[in-house]
DNA sequence: GACTTAATTAACTTATTGGTTAATTATTTC
DNA sequence: GAAATAATTAACCAATAAGTTAATTAAGTC
């Protein structure tokens, strides 16, 4: 009687259920606030779980924090690996990569505060985690060995580094949209309408294109 | 007798010079913490003043972050000024552009946190402040007849929006720097060393000028 | 040299914050 | 079904942080 059937007064208990809420909760606090402005409380609050849950499964806020960063990069190179560029013309397989941080950068736009924030940080939380450090993105591997082919075939210049052309093609799109405010306010231009993105995603491929290409 | 030569006893008082120590002291803080984790009583300390003086003259954390990038935003533009674009050679002044820009983020890292931190909060302090806005960079009229005198040269490729091309240069020197922690970790690799740097520089000449001239 | 104004200071306040204590309740085990 | 364990909670705490009050002192002004 004095439980209703809409709203079970006793919670089933789920410590993985609990900690993949929090993560999450924190993944959008930090995200919005980077790691000095997220609040604890709020995390809490967002979760609908109690404070001291954090501390039960994460220790402290740089540990939360740690664990957000081995989450957001564990997703992108879960994403990376559904690609499948090795089966791709050199030239087309460049062209995808581009294609593919771009969207991923615009449909997860937390992963850019966050890495902002631990930038910040001088990458405390990232060097400190074997997890994320040994996330060693194997696209690099496979840039590498696209750009051998692409070489080998005469299409693509020779002598480029697989490190510097995934930071350059990173760098495109994370700069044109980490720092979209300022940019947009200081050109006086909305850079985020579907214009202007679909005008960015063409530039970068002429870029990059431009540059591995033996023209 | 009560006061020494070494140390003065009666501190001279000047409201410009004051204002100027805060805005430094609070540019350091700004760089290193993040708005969020910067600290108003730090930023007296670092002045020597007392706090006090940071509302006397700022108000709040808010307006004094938005002072301090407004004073950011004066002196790369006061750089930029420098630069003499005009006088050059078309591809030449596309080159000195992408090294300028490369030097100038890498002798001003706070720069870059410090937009960061702008960026994380949308950009408001900058959209609130007129000066900042319209401190508008002339750089990319310039750039235009740049590209503009390039084209009829025949050197440069036409359709270039300037605006994009600058997006570029910048974010391919922000992007390397301003994460430079995490890409490090990463990649496993120390990417600040002389060689890396000088390798980074060469990089993004030949992407830039690979993509601008008409090869 | 009294008077006014502007710069500076010490001490304080109020709200918040990360983190903790210790009890409680659900779940599992035997 | 009782005991042990794991998940959850409410209440609490000490430290910190942004911002304020009100007094003090230096620098013009006449």
């Amino acid at each position: 009687m004095s439980t209703s059937k809409a709203t079970p007064a006793v919670k089933t208990r789920d410590a993985e259920r609990s900690r993949a809420v929090i993560l999450c909760a924190a993944l959008e606090e930090f995200a919005l606030f980077g790691l000095g402005g997220a609040r604890i409380d709020r995390i809490a609050e967002r979760s609908n779980l109690n404070k001291r849950l954090i501390y039960y499964y994460f220790a402290d806020k740089d540990q939360l924090f740690q664990a957000v960063l081995e989450s957001a990069y564990e997703q992108i190179r879960e994403s990376e690996k559904k690609l499948n560029l090795q089966s791709l013309e050199p030239s087309a397989a460049v062209r995808k990569l581009v294609e593919f941080t771009w969207n991923y950068y615009l449909e997860h736009p937390e992963f850019l505060t966050l890495l902002n924030s631990a930038n910040l940080h001088k990458a405390r939380h990232i060097q400190e985690s074997p997890k994320a450090r040994d996330l060693n993105s194997p696209l690099i591997e496979l840039l590498g060995k696209i750009l051998e082919k692409g070489r080998l075939s005469g299409e693509f210049r020779g002598g480029i580094d697989p490190v510097q052309l995934y930071v350059s093609i990173a760098g495109l799109s994370y700069f044109y949209l980490s720092n979209n405010s300022s940019l947009s306010a200081i050109f006086g231009r909305d850079l985020m309408t579907p214009k202007a993105k679909s005008e960015r995603l063409s530039h970068m491929c002429e870029v990059i294109l431009g540059y591995v290409l033996r023209n």
